[in-house]
DNA sequence: AGCACGCCGACT
DNA sequence: GTCGGCGTGCTC
């Protein structure tokens, strides 16, 4: 008798592991890893759905009691054992539960987690409620009274909230539902659809060095090699076309091609110009689609109507039988990480995916991700560089402005002497600038205004980040010191945290320039459906003079009249409190200064900063690739940062503070009995407390990759296992992007 | 998630 | 005694 190892079709953690089904003999052939089945559970037998995750002739469970499973559902929605497969991988990979990994993988399961944004609606009067009060009140229903209290102060909460917060059972809330006091909605998607585009040939004539790259990625693939390419190519030097020509071959050839891109805001030109090349062909794939829209799309890959899939992270899922190659743009962009559980790069489960469907891949950049840099610079793929720009358009004049020297000159302005002139320039000669404040990361460092000093943990080589009882702290080992007053390197009382936030800008901005119309571009203003293309265009249409934002503005428009870019204060990335917080600095910078004098108009770009020779400033300054990695590479081998070594960030979540204390103790004790002092911490989460829970953090750093997922994996187990954890949320995060 | 079980206070 | 709310623990 054979049996599976059967996952069910239900998202809640107490349901993540497997349960073994004898298989029946007549639908043993069908039974392989990957089929959805239909199986009895619980002690009514009720009817549902799972995936079978493996087959074995010995159960660990008393086969007495395992029971069969009922059919195979071969509703034309036959997985591939594949998708499970990579699921089995991103799991262990980076630490999920199973379900969590499924659900990413598979687009079945997808639907069932959009249910859980429920909330519950009062549609009885405060009078009648009052009544049904005081009858529980009389009654003593405690459960039932908390819910009718809290119902009467707000007409709507959310299911979540009246589960945990209120320590309602289900059970009550259906009740309510039946008595008609409350009714339960669900939050809705908008719909997104695809518009038809005319389709034009255009048939473009690569340059040589382009053609050259093509034809010998093209040889390669023929000859039956597949492998992972990376071409670094600036800005302007039409990577795009390569991209193309490689396409239209691998689809000539009949296979298929994932086209990956970072952020959905760019899927509407790069579709647009995929129809104009490629027609109807070409389908996308995103997370704003309606569930309709988005099972469509899968069919139609499945079905063989579909040749390309463009999209971001998720389209890496396509069920495409048969394919061919997975391309990455702006590979070095940090959206390809997921920010949920499971908590994958994009890029590796490319290479694996590609490894598993025997695919290529191409990873493309101006300025490559420090990982992938060093990968091909070791020859695990294959480089290829695109160092001349096509056309008119020239590299911008980008000069340093070195803060501390307007602060001598007594200058308190946001806006360096030489900035304000430029500004003053533009404005008289009616072209556009685009200002721009970088802040991602940004976590309250301090810096000396004097001499740029900036506070660092002796351990870790971050800088310290400050908290409001007035302490200095690192996030990675939870070494803390005293908030200086004085400037611990040159003794000036200019020490202060770097705290300009857009909004400010945008003040300052308008004091200095009353006669200029000023846009500015941030969370706060974007935050309303569209407004980012609204804004976008607005500034596209000439309709104000300067565009004040974050890094969203580096991004995607080609702006014609924009002739001057500032960078108001570089070391913002600089200095947040993550390693690869100068790998960003670079990146953003080249990015921001490529938006100046994108056509004919000649264009400058000024970066102020308080650290002028920084190897990152430096480099960004003479758009100088090579000369910024050497630099970087050296100081990652120091201290053993990706991609030398492999971080592995713990985060522990709980309501209760003494017990996620008591819990990150014992994980880090057991962390240490495997792999001894490298493991650092727990320390206090950034954001400590968040939504009322308490946040812990560890962090392994391990050279090798085998051995961290081991001792991840013996963690898991100890998670699972030990009472301690019952209360409390664990999760994993391999080389993480954000610092916990 | 859904169901059974057992505890406990309230009601006849 | 019996009924029903409410929390807990299990599901192959």
């Amino acid at each position: 008798m054979k049996y599976a190892k059967i996952i069910v079709n239900i998202s809640h953690e107490n349901l993540d592991k497997t349960y073994e089904y004898a298989i029946p003999e007549e639908w043993e052939t069908y039974a392989v890893i990957g089929a959805q089945v239909l199986i009895p559970f619980g002690a009514r037998n009720r009817q549902i759905k799972g995936f079978i995750l493996g087959i074995t002739r010995n159960p660990e469970f008393p086969p007495e009691r395992i029971k069969s499973i009922i059919k195979l559902i071969m509703d034309g929605t036959v997985i591939e054992g594949h998708f499970i497969q990579l699921a089995t991988w991103i799991r262990t990979q980076y630490g999920s539960t199973m379900n969590d990994a499924l659900r990413t993988v598979l687009p079945v399961k997808k639907t069932v987690k959009e249910q859980k944004e429920q909330y519950l609606h009062r549609i009885i009067d405060r009078e009648r409620l009052f009544e049904y009060m005081e009858e529980c009140e009389r009654k003593h229903y405690t459960a039932r009274y908390r819910l009718a209290a809290t119902l009467e102060e707000q007409e709507v909460i959310s299911y979540k909230e009246a589960l945990e917060e209120l320590n309602i059972s289900r059970d009550v809330i259906r009740k309510f539902v039946d008595l008609g006091i409350i009714s339960i909605s669900s939050r809705r998607q908008y719909r997104n659809p695809i518009k038809e585009q005319m389709q034009i040939e255009k048939k473009i004539i690569l340059t040589p060095k382009q053609q050259q790259i093509s034809d010998e990625i093209w040889q390669e693939y023929q000859s039956g090699i597949r492998n992972t390419y990376l071409i670094r190519g600036v800005t302007g030097s039409g990577k795009t076309e390569v991209y193309f020509d490689i396409i239209e071959r691998v689809v000539k050839d009949g296979k298929q091609v994932i086209f990956l891109i970072p952020e959905i805001a760019l899927t509407v030109a790069m579709v647009e110009r995929f129809h104009q090349r490629f027609g109807e062909r070409v389908s996308v794939l995103h997370s704003k689609l309606s569930d309709g829209e988005r099972f469509d799309q899968y069919e139609r890959a499945k079905a063989g109507e579909l040749d390309i899939m463009i999209g971001p992270r998720l389209a890496l899922f396509t069920p495409f039988l048969e394919l061919g190659l997975i391309l990455l743009d702006e590979e070095h962009e940090p959206s390809y990480k997921s920010e949920a559980p499971p908590k994958y790069h994009a890029r590796e489960v490319a290479l694996q995916r590609a490894k598993m469907c025997n695919a290529s891949v191409i990873l493309g950049s101006a300025t490559p991700s420090v990982e992938s840099y060093y990968k091909a610079q070791c020859g695990e793929y294959k480089l290829f560089t695109l160092n001349e720009r096509v056309g008119e358009s020239r590299i911008p004049d980008i000069s340093i402005v070195d803060l501390r020297k307007e602060l001598k000159a007594r200058n308190f302005s946001i806006f360096s002497r030489s900035l304000r002139e430029k500004i003053q320039e533009r404005l008289e000669r009616k072209e556009q600038i685009l200002l721009f404040l970088n802040r991602r990361g940004y976590a309250g460092f301090i810096s000396c205004r004097q001499c740029g000093f900036v506070l660092e943990c002796p351990h870790c080589q971050v800088s310290l980040t400050e908290h409001n009882n007035g302490k200095m702290m690192c996030h990675y080992c939870g070494y803390e010191i005293i908030k200086p007053s004085i400037c611990p390197s040159c003794g000036s009382k200019y020490i202060a945290s770097f705290g300009t936030g857009t909004q400010k800008v945008e003040e300052y901005a308008r004091k200095e320039f009353p006669n200029a119309k000023i846009l500015r571009m941030d969370r706060d203003t974007t935050s309303r459906k569209g407004a980012y293309e609204e804004i976008l265009k607005a500034f596209e249409r000439q309709e104000a003079d300067i565009l004040i934002g974050t890094q969203m503005i580096g991004k995607g428009h080609d702006f014609n009249n924009v002739t001057l870019v500032g960078a108001l204060a570089a070391d913002l990335s600089l200095f947040a409190n993550d390693y690869r917080a100068s790998e960003r600095t670079f990146q953003l910078l080249c990015q921001v200064a490529g938006r100046a004098g994108r056509r004919e108009r000649h264009g400058e770009a000024v970066i102020q900063t308080y650290q002028p020779e920084h190897y990152s400033i430096t480099a960004a300054k003479k758009q100088d690739y090579e000369e910024f990695y050497q630099q970087e590479i050296t100081y990652r081998k120091m201290l053993q940062y990706p991609p030398l070594g492999h971080l592995l960030a713990i985060l522990l979540v709980s309501l209760d503070e003494k017990q996620v204390e008591k819990a990150s103790i014992l994980l880090t004790e057991a962390a240490k009995e495997k792999m001894g002092e490298k493991v650092i911490g727990p320390a206090n989460a950034y954001h400590y407390r968040l939504k009322d829970r308490y946040r812990k953090v560890i962090y392994l750093k391990e050279s090798d990759l085998e051995v961290l997922l081991e001792v991840k994996n013996y963690l898991e187990g100890f998670v699972d296992y030990s009472n301690y954890f019952q209360k409390i949320n664990v999760y994993f995060d391999r080389n993480p992007l954000t610092m916990y």
